[in-house]
DNA sequence: CTAAAGGCTGACCTGGGCGTCAAGGTCAAA
DNA sequence: TTTGACCTTGACGCCCAGGTCAGCCTTTAG
């Protein structure tokens, strides 16, 4: 698989590939002819990389993430050990943001609703129901 | 309140302050010598403010998000039904990052677990499990 | 053979969210 | 009155995630 056609599967530009790559979150293989050679699982991969991106994440922190998502390919984990505590960090950042985000959700709800906000005030709400939506509907 | 209290009241700099108003994020009074006021229900709106930005939104986003949140006052919202249309696409964006997110956590969850992803390659989990932790929980 | 399409590296540019001076005004305490 | 903390605007700088352009090589189509 070429990078073109990564591009277009994973909807990501080119340049943010090579980008990817520069910064550590890629490494492709090389044909004869210096192209980079990707694999099928580089798709689900470059995703989850745009989307961390896209979530307020860095490329370092997107490195923390990786080495156990390798290419979504989760049964690598258990050769993966040293780097648990890392990932149960990252798990406890994720819950934080989702919480936080669900908060703002919540508050933009409530204020469609009319609804006053049964809150204390100096903080968005914390404790919040659970979430039950699906994305997109 | 002056911008030096509300920055250490809410976390951020006073640069950053500064650098909400000039992107139309914080009106604040200005008292005869020319100084910032803020009043109490500042704090929660740059708190509030951060959030988004922290989250991956830009400062054009977070303009769309407040004229229904400001200061967290609910109760303001009957004032600016315009505004209905966009708050409740910043809902569906709200609810697909959260979605996203808590596709990941998922993901590393199952990593950390070792238990096989039981779910179509080429993209991340798409539908699951209601958001049961809180934060920090 | 030639043109078009795609790939390569290197390098500079951009926009967003601030950090960091610079030069100066204000205010409470000593 | 002087010091020091805090405020003001303005301007330049930085990092990050790429965009964009230049100059060149490779592969496929006609």
């Amino acid at each position: 698989m070429l990078i073109g056609e990564l591009a277009r599967a994973s909807g990501v530009t080119v340049r943010a590939l090579r980008y990817y790559e520069q910064q550590g979150l890629l490494q492709p293989e090389r044909a004869a002819n210096g192209y980079r050679q990707y694999d099928g699982r580089a798709v689900t991969k470059v995703r989850n990389i745009q989307l961390l991106l896209s979530n307020g994440f860095t490329a370092q922190d997107v490195r923390d993430f990786l080495p156990c998502l390798d290419d979504g390919d989760v049964s690598l984990v258990p050769a993966c050990p040293p780097s648990v505590e890392a990932v149960t960090r990252k798990v406890a950042v994720l819950e934080e943001r989702i919480a936080e985000l669900a908060a703002v959700r919540d508050r933009l709800l409530q204020a469609l609703s009319g609804n006053p906000t049964p809150q204390q005030p100096g903080t968005v709400a914390r404790r919040h129901p659970a979430y039950t939506r699906t994305a997109r509907g």
